[in-house]
DNA sequence: CTAGTTTGTTCGTAAGCTTTACTAACCAAT
DNA sequence: ATTGGTTAGTAAAGCTTACGAACAAACTAG
């Protein structure tokens, strides 16, 4: 039972809200400021306190002070004097103490086993753990997550700034999952059931909405979509840096749009041509099973169902990426399946499909994290809400 | 030339913003609870300082002390004690000062003529101007419009908050007008020329994504997707209350997308089935006209013709709407195309092509500010700009 | 050694919001 | 009429936050 000497930091952005949404005090200022030097720190690395300043635009005395605060909460720490040699007084390294918190990430995203990691504060795995599922749904499902994270956090040696969840299905901004029909979840607060029994922050957002979060957290792109092909397709989406939650908490459920106007495979969801029936992993590698490999064609007949998958993709992204001029679009899963026809039959429909002017820059590209997306999309979405950093 | 007594307000939110984006200093928080407090009034109407504290959170005194301020500016007026009896001191009701500022609004996306008008703070026109564009491009068209803002400011005969306009094509956040094919303009700083000119606070933006500003300024929505067709087909989008640009300042440009996957009418842009190939007015009127209006079959003739644009556009909207869990979709253009048998196409394709469950309360609905629906929006742009009001 | 530069701290100040306490002004009940 | 209770608005004091000025420490360059 691990707790961290502070809470989480109210964030304020300069917005181009239409109106104020609620007062502002001079110490959510202060939060403001005092998660800017932590994100200076974080992201640019070991530097002075007047380098800092000179980065954030805070005069020195403010970043002294604000860091004498982070040094006291055991998120900053001195490491000792600068050591090439130049004019004036030498100046003391300042860095967020990377090796003093870890993060527990949890993927619930598979169908067969639930995934789980201890994350270092740079996004590195530690170690992870995993339990199967065994079809478990309802509390039985919740029980495996607790144990899970149970299990991991017997494994750590430092304070854990918190944990993070990546759930299919539904997920409200307060961790509630609406509804998770593979888990047979129906409005399972389990933000706060994990908080009550570990006694530590709790984040739970959407599967594909947490993974596009890692894709965030090293690429820093404002705008961003990530599609996320497994079992189903969902989608993540940053617009103007931040998380699209939706209306209705579904934005991203992109899996059971229609695609064109000529029909298509039959659904689990009863229509046909659902892009989940056109795209979802199992029902390409049926396709693929079903090749002849000793035909002299087989590869050919590979890439010819690889592309058609690609251009159902782009035929749904087009409208997307032309409606919110995006530039960076990421796919994520199994790579043997994305990377090659599929890709290239997905960049060329959404260009032809879209205006080549205004989309010039757009990148169509795969994710580097591969099976770890969510894991890390989980810890960033931690590093986020208690430090407001990524 | 007239000026007003005060700046721009930055304006600040509680945000889920990943990273913090700059400092933030009292003064800020101070702007922010100026507008909240402005905006208080605004939305709600006349009211005691006692109400505002109340609904604002701030306490009694910070809202005497924001409310002597903008009393002093001129924006905020007492109007005397409250009628009605009740215990206590009786009330001393304020409210902006709703007749002491006008706007002008300047819609230019009409193709024969540029639309003036000048607008209260409540947002009702109170004069009109028009000039026709008679072909004019280039440094003709902004000498039209600056002579369109030059009468409308003479008709005013008190303040003037600021010009917005409305302009086709992609233009940036600085008021630049990147492209506009139309007008012959490529990166003309609309903003820069007009503000130079006039000395007043100018805000340039797309005529679409002004056009959901007026939506958005009568129904406070926080997701809101504007479609406005006309000429062209273009769209305003906004997402957790805030307007949607884009990487490429592009956002909303759907016109040329592809629709389905069984070609379509040849578009101006030289291919098929763009959206706007569909749905364009020219391109339904052209249609219509066609049709042998004494035929017996005549009207089902029309709505069979209607409900195929309205069809198409459902097609290029269901991906939108599913990724962003839109709630509310709005059609802006000619009432006597767009209602009836598109709208209720595009209703039906919208629900049977995206997911149910997910956008149960999708509501598709045509817009109620009709022909004003941009120099109403400019007029909610600069508002929302200046005082940080909507 | 001197002059110049840079770092980080101390001290005092200005701005902003809160709390506390007050006066003014009303209603209701005695 | 008097008393008690309530509400509006203001005044004073205090806390927080960030800033500017000034300074000492510690270095380089000449």
């Amino acid at each position: 039972m691990l707790t961290v000497p502070f809470g989480g930091a109210p964030i304020f952005t300069r917005s181009r809200a239409l109106r104020p949404t609620g007062k502002v005090l001079p110490e959510h200022a202060r939060s403001h400021n005092r998660a800017l030097v932590l994100q200076t720190l974080y992201t640019a690395g070991a530097r002075s306190r007047a380098d800092v300043a000179r980065e954030t635009g805070l005069t020195r005395v403010t970043v002294s002070d604000l860091v004498a605060d982070l040094i006291a909460e055991g998120l900053v720490v001195e490491l000792g004097q600068r050591e090439d040699a130049r004019p004036g007084k030498p100046a003391t390294l300042i860095d967020v103490a990377r090796d003093a918190f870890q993060i527990i990430g949890i993927d619930l995203s598979e169908h067969q086993r639930f995934l789980g990691a201890v994350v270092d504060l740079e996004g590195r795995i530690v170690s992870r753990a995993e339990v199967p599922r065994d079809d478990a749904t309802g509390e039985q499902a919740v029980a495996l997550v607790a144990d899970l994270v149970g299990s991991l956090l017997t494994t750590t040696t430092i304070p854990v700034l918190g944990i993070g969840v990546g759930s299919p299905g539904v997920v409200d901004p307060h961790g509630v999952v609406r509804s998770a029909p593979n888990l047979g979840w129906t409005d399972v607060a389990l933000q706060a059931l994990l908080a009550d029994e570990f006694d530590l922050p709790v984040h739970v957002a959407n599967d594909a909405n947490v993974a596009v979060l890692a894709e965030h957290g090293s690429t820093h792109q404002d705008d961003l979509l990530l599609v996320k092909i497994g079992h189903g397709v969902g989608a993540g989406l940053i617009i103007g840096g931040r998380p699209v939650i939706g209306g209705g908490f579904a934005a991203g459920e992109i899996g059971h749009v229609e695609v064109g106007t000529d029909g298509g495979p039959r659904c689990v969801c009863g229509r046909d041509g659902c892009l989940e029936a056109w795209l979802a992993v199992p029902r390409l590698t049926a396709q693929l099973d079903e090749l002849d490999l000793e035909a002299p064609d087989a590869a050919s007949a590979r890439d010819r169902i690889l592309a058609e998958a690609g251009r159902r993709l782009g035929i749904v992204l087009a409208p997307v990426v032309g409606a919110l001029n995006l530039s960076e679009v990421v796919l994520s899963g199994p790579a043997d399946l994305l990377d090659g026809a599929l890709h290239e039959a997905t960049v060329d429909t959404l260009r032809t499909r879209t205006m080549a002017e205004n989309n010039r820059d757009l990148r169509l590209r795969l994710t580097e994290q591969a099976q770890d997306i969510v894991l890390r999309g989980a810890a960033v979405m931690v590093l986020s809400g208690q430090l407001g950093v990524s």
